[in-house]
DNA sequence: ATAATCAATCGTAATATTGCAATATACAAT
DNA sequence: ATTGTATATTGCAATATTACGATTGATTAT
């Protein structure tokens, strides 16, 4: 069908597939990487040092905007988009309560 | 185009993207929440409970094991799946190196 | 051998994603 | 007002994903 069940998960495992799928693109990566880096980060850089044209990018960048991984602001003639630290700490969080579910290996499928 | 350009990216970045793609579904994450909570799992079982159909629990498995993140032992009559240990240390480590970036709020933005 | 059970695969429909050219919008400088 | 510069949006083509019914293959029990 195409469309994920979304109805019969909870709100958690909704949340957190939305979060990853939204860092699942190695150009969202990258993007995400360049604006940690630089501690800033302006559209147009990007679209220089990335390889895909404009729209692409300011396509992801909306992206990461719209799930709240990073947020924008007008700076003058360009858009400074930088991390939002609340979603990038519920992200952390989420990440590590996963994670940390798993003890070990078992001693199944050896 | 609907095709990733993958050549334009570090293999670490692609890498990366790939497995959190893997992860990037509410019915994956709860299939792996389920192996690792359970310390085994058997396909039957999220059948019954998960609400999707065989056909697409058997799909979704197919993806985690495709990836390396879980593999399957023939367990008697039916299949048992399992976190592989070595890429969920890979897992964990890549993502932590990819979180360390952020160095916390920045002065624009605000 | 036959039936029962479990999981994988195939085929297909519906929907989503990726990428870009073209265009639009917003603002600054002239 | 016009031109330039930077980013957003639109429209579209190519491809990928999600879901499931139907079928197949493999194993176990009878």
């Amino acid at each position: 069908m195409g469309l994920t069940k979304a109805d019969i998960f909870s709100k958690e495992q909704n949340r957190l597939a939305m979060l990853l799928k939204a860092l699942a693109h190695p150009a969202r990566i990258a993007i995400l990487q360049r604006i940690m880096i630089s501690n800033t980060c302006i559209c147009g850089d990007l679209v220089g040092e990335l390889g895909l044209a404009q729209a692409t990018i300011s396509q992801h960048l909306k992206e990461l905007k719209s799930i709240g991984i990073i947020k924008g602001s007008i700076e003058g003639t360009s858009v400074c988009y930088c991390i939002d630290p609340d979603t990038w700490k519920v992200l952390e969080s989420t990440l590590q309560d996963f994670l940390a579910n798993y003890k070990g290996e078992t001693v199944c499928c050896q």
